[in-house]
This record gives structure tokens, C-alpha cells and sequence, in this order.
DNA sequence: ATTACTAGTAGACGAGTAA
DNA sequence: TTTACTCGTCTACTAGTAA
């Protein structure tokens, strides 16, 4: 902090632009820190090369280098990407494929059913269709992962226990649906796993291969 | 310096929109540090008011406060101002005065003449024009003391010993001029002390009280 | 897998002061 | 006035580990 601070009173004063004259001790007051605290930062900061710095013991004169200034600026671009728009829905693409279909047996079980019915208003047909995503989808996903969802609570039987399970509405071809990450399992990266009240496959006729959209709201 | 990472990587996620879900691992691998450290920055972040944070054995579900938001923000405004155009010629109004003419006694000593004409180009007149300035001529003169200028080296005499001297090239009612920034004795901060090669005042017929401008150029 | 505690270490800090 | 050194203190960090 105290970097980004020195640095950013060094431009105030238009060190950017040309040399400037600046006591360690103006500094230290302007971020309320002592003299020997600024006067510490100013020598790594010119160590590491974001500032030019002829120091003597009648003051010194300062200029940030173009490492420096590209430096501030980078957090200032970072602060903006941060804040960019945040989208409401979210496209993923990918091809569909089989041979994941373990979520199929998640899905039938009873306990998942009842809270997919009651959490997103339909009753999924018992299995689910596979995407796999393309680069960016992929990380589309990922970011799914961090945001809060629609959370299926697991549960335990006698023979084993199954994990929470997390869900975004979905919408695929034309049909309701909802995008299901097990909360627990981190299995393939670049899978999507949708249900839907429909069985997509049959009533769009697709097969393995076809490209395949889903938009996520979120 | 964290402060700053980890809120950013907070608002990357959309935290800022919406509740999210992201463990201290993750944080702590984006920004590179230990689980521990990016732990005990989300609880202070908390406590201090600038994340609402729900923390459990499970997880937790993080959204920045309107206070974080702002604060991230305020940053990206400080760097913007820090960068806005800093001007290649200063303006510096204010009105004539006299009585503060212990400048005319420094500029008629030879020694500083010889280098006046030798730094600025021309035979300054033996006297100062000086002006009181407004308030906010008077943090302009501020900022000059902060920049490097034209420097006129300080001597000494079997007397006593004459300081150094900083100069900036002026313009002043049509004529070439030089604003003189005495190094060490910081008196009056709101006057400024001009030279130039002919008297202003008789040539404009100027008296005290009258406005006048001066324009720096750095 | 999580969050969070403890303990030991490394780094940053301000006060005093030399040059 | 400066810059910058030393030194004692305090804060921040990581590793290990409990829950």
C-alpha cells in the first residue's frame, strides 16, 4: 500500500513528467508515516527501478522511471477490469459427448429429485446431457464455480453419503433447464453437466459431436 | 498492498454484483500468498466493514460492502488525478505589493547577476516585482517548489554566505521575466518574487494594489 | 475439502541520531 | 534543514494443525 500510495504522490507532483524536488519528510506527511518510513521506501523504490532518485544531504530529485508509471497504471487497469460489467446471463458452448454419465446416477436418486423439483420447478428426466466446453466456456464454468447457486442439500444413505450439488438455471434449446456442479468431486474442467425435464438428445435429435449452446442466468 | 489484491480479485468474481463463493485457498493462490494470510485479510476486511462475509467449516459466501466498492474506487479516481494533465505553463495571479524588497538586495550582488544573465538570458533590473497571490496562485507556487528548476548556485563573501537560488522563466505583461525561489528562507508563502530586464512598474505604470498575472513556463 | 488457531520468524515501523 | 544509519518494538507472515 504504502508503494502505491509514494508513488502516487510522486505523480501528483507531475514527477512523471519531469524531475522533481520533494523532501522525504513532505512525503512522510502527505501519507502520514515518518520521515525514515519514506525516506526507506523512496531507496527500494529506486532500487527495484520504479523511480530515478539523485539523493544527497540537501534533498533529493525524484522522476518515476516508465517501469513506475506503468506500474500505477496497471492498477488502475486492473480496478476497471474489475468493475466492467458483470453480464446477467452466460453462454457456454461446447459439443456434446457421452461416457460422463455418472451424473445420471446422481440425478436419479430420490433425495436429489424431490429438492431439483421443488428448487427448480420441473422434474428432471433421469440423466444428464454432457457438454464438453470449449476453451472460454471452460472458464465460464469456473467462474460458476464461485458464485453462489441454487443449493442442493446432499445426504447420507446407508451405504454411502452424497455431496452437496450446486445449480444455475439454464436454458437449452429452447427448453428449461439447469447446469449441476457437484459441489465436492472436481471432475473434468471443461464438462458441463445439464437436466432438463426433456431428454434433449431425443426430442432435438442430436448426437455426439453437435454443437451445442447453454445460456446460464444467473 | 493485500487490501487492495484481494478486494480486486473479489470484484473480478463479481462480488460486488452478488453474493460469491470462494475459498481462502483460491484468494490465497490468486494473489499469491499463504491460506492463512488470505484468511486473516478477509476477516479483517470484514470486521473493518468493507466485505459482508458468511464463514464456515463449509466455505464461505463473500459480497463487497458499498464501502469496499468505494474505496477501490476512490483509488482508481487518485491515480486518474494524479495523471490528469499536469500543464507545461502555470498561471500565478495576484495583486502588486512592496515591503517585502530584501529580494532587490540579493539580485544586485554580482555574483548572482552573472548568472542570471548567463541562465536566463537576460541583465535583470536591480529589484523584485512582488506579488501577493491568491489562494490558489499561492499552491501553484507550492507545487514550484516541489519541481526542479533553474538553478543559481549560492557564494559567499568574507561577510556572510548567499544561498542557493531556484528560477523559473516567466512572462510578465509582455516582458521575459523569472519567478526567484530563494532555496532555504521560506518566507512569505503567498508572495512571489519576480526579475526581469526593465522596472514593470514604470513601464506599465503599475502601483500596489494593482492585478497582475504571470505566466511560469517549466 | 473448509476456516481458524498457535507458534516462531521475518519484515516494517518509528525514535533517536550521525553526517 | 537534509538523507540515512542503528535499534528496539510491533505487526504480518508462513507452517503446522485442530475442528
Amino acid at each position: 500500500m504504502k508503494q502505491l500510495y509514494i508513488l502516487l504522490e510522486l505523480a501528483k507532483l507531475g514527477s512523471h513528467q519531469r524531475p522533481c524536488q520533494i523532501s522525504s519528510r513532505r512525503i512522510a506527511d502527505r501519507i502520514d508515516c515518518s520521515q525514515q518510513t519514506a525516506a526507506r521506501w523512496l531507496r527500494k523504490l529506486s532500487e527495484e527501478g520504479f523511480i530515478d532518485r539523485e539523493a544527497g544531504p540537501n534533498g533529493q530529485i525524484i522522476e518515476l522511471t516508465s517501469k513506475g508509471v506503468q506500474w500505477i497504471k496497471s492498477i488502475e487497469q486492473d480496478i476497471r477490469q474489475a468493475f466492467a460489467e458483470f453480464p446477467e446471463n452466460l453462454k457456454m458452448r461446447g459439443v456434446l459427448v457421452s461416457g460422463f454419465n455418472e451424473g445420471g446416477y446422481y440425478v436419479n436418486r430420490e433425495e436429489y429429485q424431490r429438492q431439483f423439483r421443488e428448487k427448480l420447478g420441473f422434474d428432471p428426466y433421469p440423466g444428464t446431457l454432457d457438454i464438453e466446453l470449449d476453451e472460454k466456456s471452460a472458464e465460464t464454468k469456473a467462474l460458476l464455480e464461485t458464485v453462489e447457486g441454487i443449493k442442493i442439500d446432499g445426504f447420507s444413505t446407508q451405504e454411502r453419503s452424497f455431496g452437496d450439488v450446486k445449480c444455475f438455471s439454464a436454458r437449452i434449446e429452447d427448453e428449461e433447464a439447469a447446469v449441476v456442479l457437484p459441489s465436492r468431486t472436481h471432475h473434468e474442467e471443461n464438462i458441463a453437466e445439464i437436466i432438463s425435464s426433456v431428454k434433449i438428445r431425443d426430442k432435438y435429435d442430436l448426437e455426439d459431436g453437435d454443437e451445442i449452446e447453454v445460456e446460464v442466468k444467473l
